[in-house]
DNA sequence: GCATGATCATGC
DNA sequence: GCATGATCATGC
């Protein structure tokens, strides 16, 4: 295109304007604006930003640093939603942002960052990604701004922290997409050499990384609105500007160290048996009302609870159990893709700890964590490729003694991190109403089988939390 | 005492 | 009806 880019952007005198004629859009599919006619492939990644930008806001693409309409500091993203069984809209993928200069962004403040001046305010267009679909003709569905609420911007903000900080200290290739709570720094581009950067402080290459916003933070978005949803505060914008949020966890938390699981129950008047006491307990705790899974910075920073019990010998009865899969979809699934490589690579766990001194568990520690990147890919990833291969094989049943059924499945003696069990309400008995198998059972012809799960050793969790 | 399979209890 | 957290049962 021949039109001077400055005079196009100039079209739009006022963030009002961008945002109407965005809307403008809604409930259009995206191939109405291919004034290009861009290929509405679906493996065509960038064509629907492309579109947007020429189709709709009538300027020629660029790559160029600045925010999207920089005389108005305005950002544009476009990005997918997909709609959850429940019929509720959540986010496809993170909503990735600019790519990190390691070299540039080692010597500026969060004022300055790429990250800040770019991203201040973003209009984001949501479209309803269809997975049926063969080509990426979408319907766009609302197009609104995204401003930063001053509390999310202070987790922003140590979020950044601790990104700058491996940066500058020559540790760029060690950033952990799960290192953060709502900014994350994610890899961008194939893991091929041509995707390695140089970086400041250290001679070794680093996987080429964006800012992104954490799909867990930009679902609380989507929630907010498509259903004008908002969830209850754990922390306050005056407490998380000094600490950061593990350090007032602890803090709230501390106070009922030492107390026993009894006492804890009946000073929060809930059910001694009720089978999420814990997860009351703790919500209790840090002034929650129901489900902490539910507060605000649990959704937004996808941390979940889990509750650990150490014995009086110091060890731990259970291994962790997880939600149990579908069959059908392991073996669909390639280990990036696959449910439990996400569930591990973008879940931090709260460990609320009991450890049971004089015949009772006491609350005794608490520790946010999630598994270190090089414990998912050395563990976890060949206990995915044994199940996947197990279940595609059709051999999961190994044999059966006394009505037993052992089957092939990865278990706790094979790495001692990650395994695989039954986890199902219904019995072995009951297994005609257990889950479809994409390949009937070579052994028995069984066409379900029990629930099955990823299991955590206990002897690992025990390690992790010492 | 552990490995592994089987199942329970609650709450949504 | 089932997801989920939790625990039981058996055999080596």
């Amino acid at each position: 295109m021949s039109i001077n880019h400055e005079t196009i952007l100039n079209l739009y005198s006022s963030i009002e304007q961008i945002l109407e004629t965005a809307k403008k859009a809604n409930h259009h599919r995206i191939g109405e604006f291919n004034v290009n006619n861009r290929s509405l492939d679906k493996k065509a990644k960038g064509s629907i930003g492309q579109i947007v930008e020429e189709g709709i806001f009538r300027y020629p693409v660029n790559s160029r640093a600045e925010a999207d309409f920089n005389n108005l500091g305005v950002e544009l993203k476009v990005t997918g939603l997909k709609k959850l069984k429940n019929n509720h809209l959540a986010m496809k993928e993170r909503l990735v942002l600019n790519i990190i200069n390691y070299s540039e962004e080692a010597n500026v403040d969060f004022e300055h960052s790429s990250f800040w001046v770019k991203n201040k305010l973003l209009l984001i267009m949501f479209y309803l990604y269809e997975y049926e679909r063969n080509d990426s003709n979408y319907m766009i569905l609302e197009s609104v701004l995204h401003n930063f609420l001053p509390k999310d911007l202070e987790i922003i903000k140590s979020d950044w922290e601790i990104i700058h900080d491996k940066i500058v200290h020559g540790e760029a290739q060690n950033i952990s997409e799960a290192d953060t709570m709502y900014l994350g720094a994610c890899t961008k581009g194939a893991d091929a050499a041509s995707s390695y950067r140089k970086q400041p402080n250290s001679p070794i290459l680093a996987r080429q990384r964006a800012y992104c916003l954490k799909a867990s933070y930009m679902n609380s978005f989507v929630d907010k609105v498509f259903q004008n949803k908002t969830y209850d505060e754990i922390v306050s914008y005056d407490e998380i500007k000094n600490h950061s949020f593990e350090y007032l966890i602890r803090l709230r938390l501390c106070n009922y160290f030492g107390k026993t699981e009894a006492e804890l129950l009946n000073q929060f008047g809930i059910s001694k048996t009720a089978k999420s006491r814990f997860n009351l307990l703790c919500a209790k705790m840090l002034g929650i009302n129901g489900n902490i899974n539910d507060s605000d910075e649990f959704k937004k920073a996808n941390i979940e609870l889990k509750t650990i019990r150490v014995e009086e010998n110091g060890t731990i009865r259970e291994h962790m159990s997880f939600p149990h899969f579908v069959y059908k979809d392991i073996v669909n699934q390639d280990w990036e893709d696959s449910d439990i490589f996400n569930k591990f690579y973008s879940t931090k766990f709260l460990f609320v700890i009991f450890q049971k001194t004089n015949g009772e568990y006491r609350l005794s520690n608490v520790k946010l964590w999630n598994m270190p990147y090089q414990d998912i890919e050395k563990y976890v990833k060949p206990v995915f490729e044994q199940t996947k291969k197990v279940i595609t094989k059709g051999e999961i049943i190994k044999q059966i003694i006394n009505g037993k059924y052992f089957t092939n499945f990865v278990g706790s003696t094979f790495n001692g991190v990650c395994h695989v069990r039954p986890h199902d309400q219904k019995g072995i008995n009951k297994t005609q109403r257990g889950l479809e198998l994409p390949v009937a059972d070579k052994l028995t012809g069984l066409t379900r089988y029990t629930k099955h799960c990823f299991w955590l050793d206990k002897n690992y969790i025990l390690k992790q939390i010492k």
